[in-house]
DNA sequence: TAAAATAGGACTGAATTGGTACACATTAGC
DNA sequence: GCTAATGTGTACCAATTCAGTCCTATTTTA
């Protein structure tokens, strides 16, 4: 609940390690190195993160990995999504196509707009706000993601299934 | 990731319909009814929540649950933490006790204090304010968070074992 | 061409989650 | 008291997710 995988835990250590040193590039050996993880974990973070193009690489030998932007560019939600995958917004659509839950439905469950708040939080927190020491107020407008959570709402209704 | 568990969503549905009667006792098979979820889903929930001091249950024939409160006065972090068991602020300590990683430890991993941030705003959520149109602004203070962070760590590192 | 490195995907064991089942305890009403 | 209705507790199961590993390309440098 509310939780961060472990991988995206160890994702931020091992950017964090990045972003201490901009523009220089970083094996996946030297990074398990300093992380004291395993280079197999390494490996695949570095491999998803690059997906998420948060990373960019270098093949073949002396090659590497290293930020593909500014620190301050990036995002913790940017991070979580490339390790986590994408954030199911809409799992209504997912199970039950016919619906037989159409009071749940209805209710249109404000965890979504929760979510959509924190999310919205996420985004505006940066790799570099990551790694330096907190000083930083991170703010949720419920209201501002209510608006955005009604725009998406009507999108999927209008152009999807059921409920 | 960052997500609440159906459970949870389940929860909040069945706890909206009783906020929205104060003070009438509801039968899990009523429950079960309005909200069109599985009889044995809604008692296990209902179950959990009393558990979590939410509902009062009244046994036996006409039994039934209600809540234990005014719905202002419960939090969302109350539900989460009913329905999804405690939230495990330091799982480091679980794994690897003679603690090879710690570098990683040393990073104290600022998701720690996202979270803690994010627990505190929910904290100041009420299910009245989940039953409403939401008029609210979620504030997630990371500089109160972090304060709050550093006792919890302290506590822990003055009773505890290794890192 | 050999070595060093990333890329992709498949696989596995463990944990979590959602849901079910059943035996038991309690109460209301006849 | 008996019985039916209802909550309690525990155990269980299937499905999914998660963390981690491994193997086989592919790319690049020297």
């Amino acid at each position: 609940m509310l939780k961060i995988s472990k991988l995206t835990d160890y994702g931020t250590l091992v950017l964090g390690t990045m972003a201490a040193s901009p523009g220089t590039q970083f094996s996946a050996s030297e990074l398990s190195q300093t992380s004291g993880l395993a280079i197999t974990t390494v490996s695949k973070i570095l491999k998803l993160l690059t997906r998420g193009e948060i990373l960019v690489s270098q093949r073949g030998a002396h090659g590497g990995y290293q930020l593909a932007r500014d620190s301050k560019t990036i995002s913790a939600l940017e991070i979580i999504r490339a390790l986590e995958g994408p954030i199911a917004l809409t799992e209504c659509s997912t199970d039950h196509n016919d619906c037989e839950i159409a009071a749940a439905c209805k209710m249109q469950s404000k965890w979504k707009i929760i979510n959509l708040a924190i999310r919205r939080a996420l985004s505006e927190l940066s790799l570099a706000d990551l790694s330096k020491p907190v000083q930083h107020n991170m703010n949720i407008d419920l209201n501002a993601a209510l608006a955005e959570f009604d725009t998406t709402q009507n999108f999927i209704e209008n152009n999807n299934e059921s409920h």
